[in-house]
DNA sequence: CTTGAATAGTAAGCACGCTTATTATATATA
DNA sequence: TATATATAATAAGCGTGCTTACTATTCAAG
């Protein structure tokens, strides 16, 4: 418990994903998409025409975060809402043309992201890493939503 | 690279970081202190009377988000402003008796939930997370703000 | 000493999360 | 069928970050 650093464990995830965050965005400036809404894209990407309560289910944020993010791609013109015929209370999400066609550039960019931050840690590492964190995300994810685990096949 | 899950790197950390916060405000609810406002606790704990404008190069956040902060924080009775005598332009930060008696219990109540989230890492295996998180800030700090590493020391 | 640049802090307004409350629609039950 | 409950989405308002722009003060250069 001298020296391992674990006292050290929310700040440095805090500063992992603030920094992982700011270099994306950074890198997808051009493209004027968030990260937040990369991780929903992702989502519509796979199953086109979801609603906004399993999008809210799958990124594990409420509704109304939901609602909100899909206003700001809807006006970005990354989605588009089309009424349910049978549900007429349900929003069905779909990507748009340019959304389609950015797809592809940003998980690619989103992977040199990943590669330049692990720069130095030697593949075994990477693996324990990964493993480590999925322990972390099960172990914490008792007791919350009971949806999928969010990670699950995400893929970018 | 077929499943390392490197791919899931971004999206994992964005899960543990959410999922760490929201268990430790939800320890942390009967005090009503975000993770937020204690990351600036430990910052002016370890050092009283330090200025705004330093707590934004610590914090690695900017000075706006320091004062608005303060603001709340202030408002909550955890730390108080005090005019700095040989720079006008100065706020020194203090904590206040509140915030050194709960300073010792949210310390470990940050512990706890850290050892929560790692039930089942081995000992090497925290200490190779540690050290890949290390590598990744270090990675991505690159080009920014050149303050010092901002885990560094935190202890908590 | 005076002027100009740098520094400390704040204001306004936005993104993205939250809680609580409301509306519209579906579904289950008496 | 009529009513009660559940679900989908949104509204209002807040916390914590940001960018850009501003004031007050200090410091450096002439």
């Amino acid at each position: 418990m001298v020296s391992d650093g674990i006292d050290r464990l929310g700040f440095l995830i805090h500063d992992v994903q603030r920094l992982l965050r700011k270099r994306f965005e950074t890198r997808a400036s051009g493209l004027g998409l968030s990260s937040a809404q990369w991780r929903l894209m992702v989502r519509v990407a796979k199953e086109e025409g979801i609603s906004q309560a399993r999008l809210a289910e799958l990124l594990e944020i409420e509704p109304i975060s939901v609602s909100r993010l899909v206003d700001r791609m809807e006006e970005g013109g990354w989605i588009e809402r089309r009424a349910d015929a049978a549900d007429r209370r349900v929003h069905m999400i779909f990507p748009t043309a340019k959304a389609s066609a950015a797809y592809a550039e940003v998980k690619s960019l989103a992977g040199e992201v990943y590669e330049e931050s692990l720069v130095g840690v030697s593949p075994e590492d990477r693996r324990v890493l990964i493993r480590a964190l999925d322990t972390i995300v099960r172990n914490l994810a008792d007791g919350e939503t009971s949806a999928l685990k969010s990670t699950e096949g995400a893929a970018a």
